[in-house]
DNA sequence: ATTAGTTCTAGTCATGCTGACTATAACTAC
DNA sequence: GTAGTTATAGTCAGCATGACTAGAACTAAT
């Protein structure tokens, strides 16, 4: 399950998407779902996670966390499925090098049709967790790159939260959290004045896999 | 992996307990480990995880909520295994009636040794969840009965969170949230004043499992 | 070159929550 | 009756937040 933005078709502002690979066999073939594979012997969960994501979309994000492990009976029609989902947050750059083909896609994560299994419902509880995460902990960034402004990071809040939120407060905010730096650089070629870059200099979480991460 | 409220053997005040079971056979026989069992087919990951804790302790918590799934390669030397831990909040009179035996005890949740497999480091996750749960959402009353004072509400605090509250300022935040129920109740035959009993109104969590539950 | 338009950035002010603290009420034990 | 203790209410300063104002700095059009 990743989410990286993309800019809107229509309004060029940034919004959320997802990338989906296209059920080739039964059960639910031709229906859209979520990039996933079995988990090896030889490897932990979080490697699976990366492994499957890597072969399916080419993609390997920074941020990587589990989600839930979904364990319902009928999850799939055909045998008993246990799926422990992980998900990701991937830059702008790297969102553009994934793989696109006939039965690989990105989608606006706020309009899926129908997907197989129960993979609407991972979706909707993902979107839960992202939205409650950003509006307490410092994650938001890991959906930027390196460098960026502050009006980047709130269009970012803005396209997660789906709500405008005031500049001058959210500066404020930001600007107080110990995480984010001021760099000497601005970002040229706008149209107005030039905005301030700044650096996201935290880690990742607290996860059990992440804890010891220094 | 299941947290209940008991009096402390020095102090009386309520501190936080956890039972455990021990090993029978190898790996690790004769360590304390988590009590957990297989998952069978027929059954969802919370259902088992409710059938393995009934089998093992005889309780039946009202607070069931996944935990983490834990999937690394070296968790037990025999074998791969993957465990679904969930975690339980049980009322006193619950956890009085749980079976103790030569092979189920109850310990206090800061003053446990070496356990089998990686469950230290699962309680240590626990512990930090229901911290952190406990000092945001509303959780702490699942750990007391139906009524109960203010001042029991923050013990329960002070317990978990291991530092002192200051009671004006507590019952302040306590009384604001909706949640909490004003009864015409008393609580008689303590020694001082009578406190006034109040009722918890919430619902349990938002876990994929357990929201749609009304 | 000047002006208009836009964004970036800093600051003000009222409001509400929080921690520290004081004071009174209500009960038991002596 | 009185001392001791907890229950409960209230005050006050400090800090974060939302609404708002205003100047700074750049581009694009005139």
């Amino acid at each position: 399950m990743i989410f990286a933005l993309r800019p809107s078709e229509r309004s060029g502002r940034p919004t959320l998407w997802i990338p989906l690979v296209r059920r080739i066999r039964e059960p639910f073939k031709g229906l859209w779902a979520l990039p996933g594979g079995p988990l090896t012997h030889a490897e932990s969960l979080q490697d699976a996670a990366s492994r499957n994501l890597q072969e399916t979309t080419g993609l390997a994000p920074r941020y990587l966390e589990q989600l839930y492990a979904f364990g319902g009976l009928h999850r799939s029609p055909t045998q008993r499925v246990v799926s422990i989902v992980y998900w990701a947050l991937v830059q702008p750059t790297e969102a553009a090098l994934a793989d696109e083909s006939e039965n690989v896609r990105w989608f606006r994560a706020d309009r899926l049709g129908e997907l197989a299994f129960d993979h609407n419902a991972i979706i909707d509880y993902a979107l839960w967790r992202l939205r409650n995460k950003m509006a307490y902990g410092s994650i938001a960034y890991h959906l930027l790159g390196e460098y960026f402004t502050l009006a980047q990071v709130r269009e970012v809040y803005e396209a997660v939260l789906d709500r405008e939120l005031d500049p001058a407060n959210f500066r404020r905010q930001v600007k107080a959290t110990p995480e984010i730096e001021e760099t000497d650089q601005y970002l040229q070629g706008g149209k107005h004045r030039p905005p301030r870059l700044y650096r996201f200099t935290g880690r990742p979480g607290l996860d059990p896999d992440n804890r010891s991460t220094p």
